[in-house]
DNA sequence: ATATAGTGTGTAATTTTTACACTAAGTAAT
DNA sequence: ATTACTTAGTGTAAAAATTACACACTATAT
């Protein structure tokens, strides 16, 4: 119903779970809080919604105030709007994800000024978050789950080019599971969204392995067609 | 960021697809709006959130509001917040859907006040909808074609004893498209969340089928395993 | 030369999916 | 009671997808 529009005191935010992959492990990008309430502890990193952003900007937005990066594959998941999840008033905000990979290259900018400090901490050993933000977080981590299955995220957290062991890695830490390597590059290079390169790995102490690249005119074509993993 | 509660002026809403089945045809429920802007357009039910109500309790209240239902399966799926996409200022709004069965037995509860009048209207033939109310109603569509494969949401549009061929049909014109009879059957069966009862269907000019019940009980102990059509 | 560490590959068994058509059972009309 | 009608209910064979599984190759470092 939008016809009546009456001025209520109601705060419209986004928070945003960012995945980050190193090359070894999975992390979050979380912030430490420098005002009460829950001063000192850490939380994700969210913003306020912008009077004539859409919620989508408003993300994009907020995700380069506190890193820097554009152009980020990110996409909202959930509105959390409990009454009481805000001790100091009603806060309904609308959780996003990203995924990011995580170069020695660019160090990522530093954040804005409301935290102490932002972090880069692996989601195997999270502290205690502030206000609902670990059922935030959980439910982004589902969420990616779920989608890694059927969409081609992965990608995202993996330089341009890639090896077909270290995407089998980035599928292993999400879904929390071993992958059986042959049965892992049977189906993967079956979806044919890889470019394999004349390209060998760089820097390693052994047998280089092939680079691969996602090659999104191929996923183009797919569209509308079911990846399951 | 939640530390800062500026007072904003803007309003948050939920809007709902309410999928109706009447044994034949999937339909929705529009009202028709009594009100500028767009009055005497069609338009999805929906209300503002208020202030001490979580956003599940809100859509059940305005469920209840608009239909007299209770206890029906509704699910938040995406924010809308286009600055635009109302005229008179900033409204975002949240998106439920709900799967409700339409029995001739008991009628809906008239509405409240704001709209001219409500209807079930099958999906084949919308007429244009107020604000950006095609594109909720698209995304919920999309929605539930996916749901359907993966969540047992088809029995929520069923009365509680259904038929097989009932069951087939709610998933024909979700998905848009014709199964198998034998292999529809054998892989419902197969997932063991059915139970099957001594009664007939009755009423009926022609053989009677067996009517068949869904088992929330198999279905929790199924819970975590994934169903896929 | 040798040790080391990760790359890259094939096959057989099993399971799942797909395509496909007729008989059985009940009702209605004569 | 016969007949016509309508939907219920069932099986199988072929194809495709998934699973489980092990070793030789290659580059580097010493």
């Amino acid at each position: 119903m939008e016809q009546i529009l009456p001025h209520l005191d109601s705060v419209f935010s986004i928070d945003c779970v960012l995945f980050g992959f190193d090359g070894k492990e999975l992390k979050i990008l979380l912030i430490e809080r420098n005002e009460e309430p829950f001063k000192d502890w850490w939380a994700l990193p969210g913003n306020i919604v912008g009077a004539d952003e859409s919620l989508d900007q408003s993300a994009s937005r907020i995700l380069y105030e506190l890193t820097g990066l554009r152009g980020i594959y990110m996409e909202q998941y959930y509105a959390f709007g409990d009454p009481n999840r805000h001790p100091q008033g009603r806060v309904i905000t609308l959780a996003y994800y990203a995924l990011i990979r995580l170069g020695g290259d660019k160090e990522l900018r530093p954040i804005s000024t409301y935290a102490k400090r932002a972090n880069w901490l692996p989601i195997t050993d999270l502290p205690k978050l502030a206000f609902d933000h670990q059922k935030i977080y959980d439910k982004g981590l589902e969420k990616i789950k779920r989608r890694i299955k059927h969409q081609p995220i992965a990608f995202e957290l993996l330089p341009e080019k890639f090896t077909l062991t270290q995407l089998q890695h980035v599928y292993e830490l999400v879904l929390g599971k071993k992958l059986d390597k042959r049965n892992f590059r049977k189906k993967i290079v079956s979806f044919g969204v890889l470019k394999e390169l004349d390209e060998k790995q760089k820097g390693v102490s052994y047998r280089a392995a092939t680079l691969y690249r996602f090659d999104k005119r191929k996923y183009a074509k797919l569209f509308g067609k079911e990846i399951s993993f």
